[in-house]
DNA sequence: TCGCTCATGTAACGTGTTACATGATTAA
DNA sequence: TTAATCATGTAACACGTTACATGAGCGA
């Protein structure tokens, strides 16, 4: 699944330009799936191209144009279809993890302030969730947050619970990993 | 941070082969950093160019020649250089949000059938975790898997706790859907 | 006056995925 | 005999990121 078919996803709600779609990738899609300018608008092209999407251009004073975009039939067929073929994956990139696998080669005070910039980002992230919570949406959006709210706890709680006993704890085994029990 | 540098940092951990890597990436990263051959190869190529690593040819009786690869001096500073600099992110994408997400286009049936594979997969996750939980190992490397632990456990409780609800409220509510809140 | 919102796009680059190609050994 | 393990790699392609380019309106 790629860009392209989250923008017919977008596009499925309601019309909208590219602008709005990004806000979109911004607000509701943000904690599974990120997307940038320079993703969405060579998208909804290539979408036009394949007539999944047509648009109206919207011609306005003093701003640039506005091209509206909509689904057509065969785009919302299309997205229905890839909906159903695709295979409920879920990956997660972790460049924290990275660091705190490699804990020990990380100087004491680096450690300590990388344990606490994961735990103020997750919880903007778990504040962002809480204010999208309190909208009426339909049920599968809201399971969405839900489970962004789940592991984004989850996430806070771990760190909350082990950090001070982390940063002991490497510091007291600089130079004495045996990380021979890995193979 | 990209593959490279985990490559760098499978070799901060003894020397290896390019499918030794990869057996670290299938396991012991496997929760937060995926990478193929593909990937793996040419990183190693490129970071024997730049003098990070060297490596040894083994001749073998009916096996291929194993190149067995060593960090250099020049890599090691590097790969803490890199880790000092590097923002602890941490991005999930997860084409079964996605779906969750639009639900409401879903057949029913296959809507609990993904609910169940998600489930059925994150138990498989949870397992390999826990097996990894029982082996020795520098506290960094056992938080990444307590952190893993944590997030998974949290994703399946969450999923059992919602999907018969979901299931049924999605029903309930088919082509009532009024997704507007969202803008 | 500063920064945010609206609004569109391109070009270059980096990165990674997938499929392909090869093939013997060993355990079940 | 079947599948897994060991072992290396390439080539084509897909995909996405980043920086750049433009510019007015509006509220604080």
């Amino acid at each position: 699944m790629d860009i392209r078919t989250l923008c017919l996803g977008a596009l499925s709600l309601g019309d909208a330009t590219g602008y709005d779609i990004k806000k979109l990738f911004d607000e509701a899609f943000s904690h599974f799936f990120a997307a940038g300018y320079g993703s969405i608008y060579p998208a909804l092209e290539k979408l036009a191209e394949e007539g999944k999407v047509a648009y109206d251009r919207q011609q306005q004073e003093k701003r640039p144009d506005r091209k509206v975009f909509r689904i057509t039939a065969t785009g919302r067929e299309a997205f229905i279809t890839e909906l159903i073929d695709t295979p409920p994956r879920e990956k997660l990139r972790s460049e924290f993890l990275v660091l705190m696998f490699f804990a020990h080669l990380l100087p004491p005070q680096r450690l300590a302030a990388v344990l606490q910039e994961r735990l103020d980002e997750s919880q903007r992230e778990l504040a962002i969730l809480e204010e999208l919570a309190r909208r009426e949406l339909p049920a599968g959006m809201k399971f969405t947050i839900h489970y962004g709210q789940a592991i984004t706890q989850a996430a806070i709680v771990c760190i909350k619970e082990n950090q001070a006993r982390l940063i002991r704890d490497v510091n007291a085994t600089v130079n004495e990993c045996n990380p021979s029990t890995l193979r």
